[in-house]
Order: structure tokens, then C-alpha cells, then sequence
DNA sequence: CTGTATTCTGTAAACGATTACATACCAAGC
DNA sequence: GCTTGGTATGTAATCGTTTACAGAATACAG
């Protein structure tokens, strides 16, 4: 079931039948009318590999990402396909698990699959690895890292702006004592969150004998750290925690202590995923706009892909506090 | 950057790097190691493209799911996909949203893409629509639809098992007023649970009257339906939802209209999703193992992939309720 | 009718791998 | 030194499209 075989019942060229499907070129209608017919009897697709072979496009954008067990992802995911499919292109995901090994895996495949642009939203490889798609002059769309540099674009996600006004609700509300709990230190964005976190901390004037413990973007990490703030005396009034599922596992832990939030302690995420207002109490969180961030990588990416100059374009996006009752607010 | 180039560089033909890409015939050691140095400095990736378009298998399988914000999925993808890492396989994920046209679209790139087989874990499509793989002899596994035929297995999972344990479970706690939230319809799964809870309820003699209200396996969904159900007089003590984000949903419109769970409600959600023994009660949920989900149909699909002979497997995966204090149990 | 411009269609060469088949190489046995 | 047989390598066809180029058909003006 190939071009030939169409071309044959329809009288035509294979030629011919290409530039029907592609709409590539001027066909007379009449003709364009025959070889749909015979696309449509002989329940014809095209083979996307020997398209892609010959005309070097696969129409496939690569999207890299670190958890897709953490629903941040997936609601990105899904705007971004979302995008994607309205203009005829397909996505593939790449899930590295916060693993070095799988990200160069993943940046391996996106070029054997010859991908036509890929978007990297996470970051735990070495750059030199990520370089090797701008290399072979790939579209690439960065998120945190990255730096300028030709068929590239950067993403910059202000996470120091939600992390200052959540400290600055959290002096507001008389806290002195604020923990913090980090992601995995191989990530850029997790680095930047804890960077925000100490400048903020430093800036109002409390900058030595920080509590910080290590997480790593999941929920049992957010819990064993927890568990190790508990221990402290005196403890933290408030716990700022990298992620939102880092909150959620420190939640259990302090209520499974019999101590309640906000009354004992308050709690802070960050990403705003759907279950933060979920909890009980509902949890204070920074948002991310995931359709804002997933528009703004797929424009970018096809801005890259369009215009040949391999020009460098940067976009910023914000973050903001969202009070919810785990603060005490409202 | 081909394989013509290798083969300059090692000095030898472009069969002999072939054969030592893919270890498929002997190759002399001494000359193995002159092209895999070549492989090395050149920065080669063999294109997937030609790979495929000659050699018609595509190393890639295809995974197709009805929702990926709902959690259930991405835990099941991550399963499915380290199964497939470790074979050498990719995987790509098609994303219905419950939609049978996004479905059309996902089964359609399936095609296109040469998949060497898939993996259909939602049903929102017409099955003329479904058969559209096994007739293009297209190793597929079907769950909860599809009907025996070459080239196909089907999982069955054993929904009613666990919703009878459940039934169980609430009328030894003299629940009698229990209302069922359904999934969307359109869904074998969703109109299977629907089916086991009304069977079950009539297996003990209260089959008139049911309070049976439509979800849509989303949160908004459970929400919706649960404002109805508080409106009935006299009100369900307990109630059954279709899926866990469902129960959540209504657990939200409870604890809003001032009830507690489980004093002045009893609920029972479905998937044991990760959040469900997060919520404030602990979520009393039927699981369902995503893990031997996963396994059974990679085995399932690697197993019709090998055998020539199209014939056909049964698989069956059980489902069990786990208590949790949303019922008042523990 | 003829010539020319325009539109449409066909021919055939790519694209980059795999693989059937042919051939070169080499060691062992006599 | 000559078979024999196995191993290692090379040659060239092939997969199913796209697309440059050439050639046919059509339209239109004179």
C-alpha cells in the first residue's frame, strides 16, 4: 500500500499524487479529485519515513522533561501538544527522571528521530551533551540554562520574583524561623529556587544558620526532610519547599506529628499544580502558568524553525504567590 | 554524516559498519573496533528513517491513554516505558483526552509512524476504528475492549472483583444510601464500573432507586455530581466514584458544604492514584496495580510481536480495595 | 492556425540505511 | 600446492517518498 499503487488506480504520476497530498503545487482539480478517490478506496497513509528521509522534516517536535509522575509535567505536556496538534505537528516526550544517563539518552534520540526542534524544560545533563543538538544545527528551545548561541532560544522563569513575595508574606505574618527544602541540586531550576530562597533571606538580614534540607522534587523526599525539621529546636514557624509535591510530603509528615498548619507551622509550594488547592489545609504555592510557558516554548521553537538566520531569542515568564490557608491567609 | 562516511573513515564498505551497528553478523574484532572509532570521532547516529523505511521494524512502540493530567497514566507510562528502555524500544504516547477524533488522530500517527505494535489503554473510539491495526497486521493489546483476533491480546482487568469487595466493605459498615458517580460512557472502563456497582447493588436486593450520577473522570466532574447528590433528600451516606480524581472532586464539595468524611459521608474513589492517601481523609480507593498493568502488556505485546503466527492472548489483572479512613475504617 | 506563455504532469535521481548474494580471504587437510 | 569449507567483507538492489527538471497539454492572442 504505497505512492505507486495510488498513482496506478488513479492514472497518475507518483509525482503527481505527492503534490496532491502536500498540496505542494498547482494540480488540476479534476486530477487532485481522482487521486483522493483512489487515497481514500485503497485506505492510503504516507510513510513518514520515507518522507522524512527524503525531504528532511519529520514534522515531530522533541519536549524533554524530568518527571512525568509530577503533574506539573503533564499539564504542560498537554498544552504543549495541545499547540502542537492544531498546526499538524506530533510531540515526543522525552522523560529523563532527574537522570543525567537518561537525558543523554533522550537527547540521543531526539536526533537519530531527526526531530525538527526539541524544547528542553529540565536540565540535569552536562551542557557539552546538550550543545550537541545546537551542533547539528537543531532548533532547540531552552528552559532555566542554556545560553545564547545560534538555533537556540532561552526561556527565563522568574522564580526569584514569587520566591521574594512569599517571603515577604511570611515576614508579614512575624515568621523569622523559615526552613527551606531543595530539589535535586543537578537542576538549574532547582539551584535558582535555593539561590532566591538564601538572597531573600540574606537581603532581610537573616542570612546565617539558614535550615535548609536537601529534597528532590518528590513527595517521600519532601517527607524525610520534613522529618529532619521536625528534629530541630527550636523548629521553623514556616517551611518554604522547592515544589509543590515537596510540600505535600512535608504536610503529611507535620500532620502525622499531630501539628497543625498553619497553627504550628506554615507551609509554602511552588508550581501551583492541581492538587496544591486539593490538600487540607489548601497549600500557599508560587505560580508557573503552564499554558503561558507551554505558548510561549512553541512559538519560540517555530520561530527557530522558520527563519534560517539561526538568530538567538530570549522570553521571560513570571511567578506569583497564591495564598491559599496553609499560610493562614484567607 | 551517513554511513558512507564511516565507512570511508574505517576503510571499509558501508555493509561491514551495518553489521557492526547492529551486531548482526560477524565482523572480524580488529575491524569492529577500526569503525566503532570512526562511529565515535564522526559523532554518528544512524538514521532511524532509512533504518526503518528498509527494514520495516521501527524499534518504537506505540502507548495510547485517555488522559495525561490524570495521574493514573503517567505512573502507568513510566512503568510501561522503563520495560521498553530496557529492550531497546521508545515509546510514544498518544493522548486522547477522551476525544474519539483525537483518538482517530492518535491511531492514524500509529499507522503512519510504522510502530511496531501499541498498546491501547482507553476506548473512546469506534471499534471499525480500532480494527484499522489488526488489518494492517499491527501487534496491538486492547484493554477492557477489543475482541479476539490475530495479531491482538486482550487485558482484562477484573473491575467488578474490587467493586464488590467495596459493596461489601460499606454495607457491613450499614451503609444502604450508596450513590455512584459514573466516568464518561463513552469508556468500556467507565460503563464496566457503572455495570459491576448496579449489579452488585441489586445482588443485595436494593436495585430500585439508585442514585446514580454522571462524572466525567475529571475533578470538576466528581464536583458537579457530588453538588447534586447533597442536594437529594434524604442524602447517600456513602458514596462510590468511577476514579479517584472523581472522589476528590467530591471530597472538595463535601468538606466545602461542612461534612465530614467519613462521620457524616462515607467515599470510595478508584485507581489508587499516588495523591488518594494524601487527601485529608486518606482516600479509600480499589487499586489497581500499575506496575503489572504495564508489565503484562509490554509481555503481552512483545510476545505477538515475535510469534508470526497472529494468534491470540488473554490476560487478566485483579483489582482490590484498600481501606483507608474516607470510609472510617483503620 | 500558429506561436507563445502558462499550467499541469511525468521521469528519474536522490535520501540513508539493510541485506541477499557474490566474492575474497585464510587455515587445515591431504 | 591444491582443495575444501568456513569466515569476513564488498556490491548493489531495495524500501517509499520528494523534487528538480523536462516535456506535454492547454489557453489565448494575433
Amino acid at each position: 500500500m504505497n505512492i505507486k499503487e495510488v498513482a496506478k488506480r488513479a492514472k497518475v504520476s507518483t509525482a503527481t499524487v505527492s503534490r496532491t497530498i502536500n498540496n505542494s503545487e498547482k494540480v488540476k482539480p479534476r486530477t487532485a479529485e481522482r487521486v483522493r478517490k483512489a487515497i481514500e478506496e485503497l485506505n492510503f497513509y504516507p510513510n513518514t519515513h520515507a518522507r522524512t528521509l527524503v525531504s528532511g522534516r519529520s514534522r515531530m517536535l522533541g519536549l524533554i522533561i524530568s518527571d512525568i509522575t509530577n503533574p506539573f509535567f503533564p499539564e504542560l505536556v498537554k498544552s504543549f501538544e495541545d499547540e502542537a496538534v492544531q498546526r499538524g505537528k506530533e510531540v515526543i516526550i522525552g522523560n529523563t527522571d532527574y537522570n543525567p544517563k537518561r537525558m543523554a539518552g533522550c537527547i540521543q534520540r531526539m536526533v537519530e528521530r531527526k526531530v525538527d526542534g526539541v524544547v528542553i524544560m529540565t536540565s540535569e545533563a552536562d551542557p557539552g551533551l546538550m550543545m550537541e543538538l545546537t551542533r547539528r544545527n537543531i532548533p532547540t528551545v531552552f528552559m532555566d540554562t542554556g545560553k545564547p548561541g545560534p538555533h537556540t532560544a532561552n526561556i527565563r522563569i522568574d522564580y526569584a520574583q514569587g520566591i521574594q513575595e512569599a517571603l515577604q508574606h511570611l515576614f508579614a505574618l512575624n515568621h523569622r524561623r523559615i526552613a527551606f527544602i531543595s530539589g535535586p541540586m543537578n537542576l538549574e531550576s532547582a539551584r535558582i529556587r535555593h539561590a532566591a530562597f538564601v538572597d531573600g533571606m540574606k537581603e532581610r538580614g537573616i542570612g546565617d544558620h539558614l535550615m535548609l534540607e536537601k529534597g528532590n522534587h518528590r513527595i517521600e523526599g519532601g517527607a524525610m526532610a520534613m522529618r529532619s525539621l521536625l528534629k530541630m529546636s527550636p523548629r521553623p514557624t514556616a517551611v518554604m519547599a522547592s515544589n509543590d509535591l515537596t510540600a505535600i510530603g512535608a504536610l503529611g509528615v507535620i500532620q502525622d506529628a499531630n501539628l497543625k498548619v498553619p497553627d504550628d507551622l506554615s507551609l509554602i509550594g511552588f508550581d501551583d499544580i492541581s492538587f496544591a488547592h486539593l490538600t487540607q489545609p489548601p497549600l500557599t504555592t508560587i505560580t508557573l502558568s503552564r499554558t503561558q510557558l507551554a505558548v510561549t516554548a512553541f512559538a519560540a521553537l517555530e520561530a527557530l524553525i522558520r527563519k534560517e538566520d539561526g538568530s538567538h531569542a530570549d522570553y521571560t515568564i513570571s511567578t506569583h504567590l497564591v495564598m491559599r490557608r496553609s499560610t493562614g491567609a484567607i
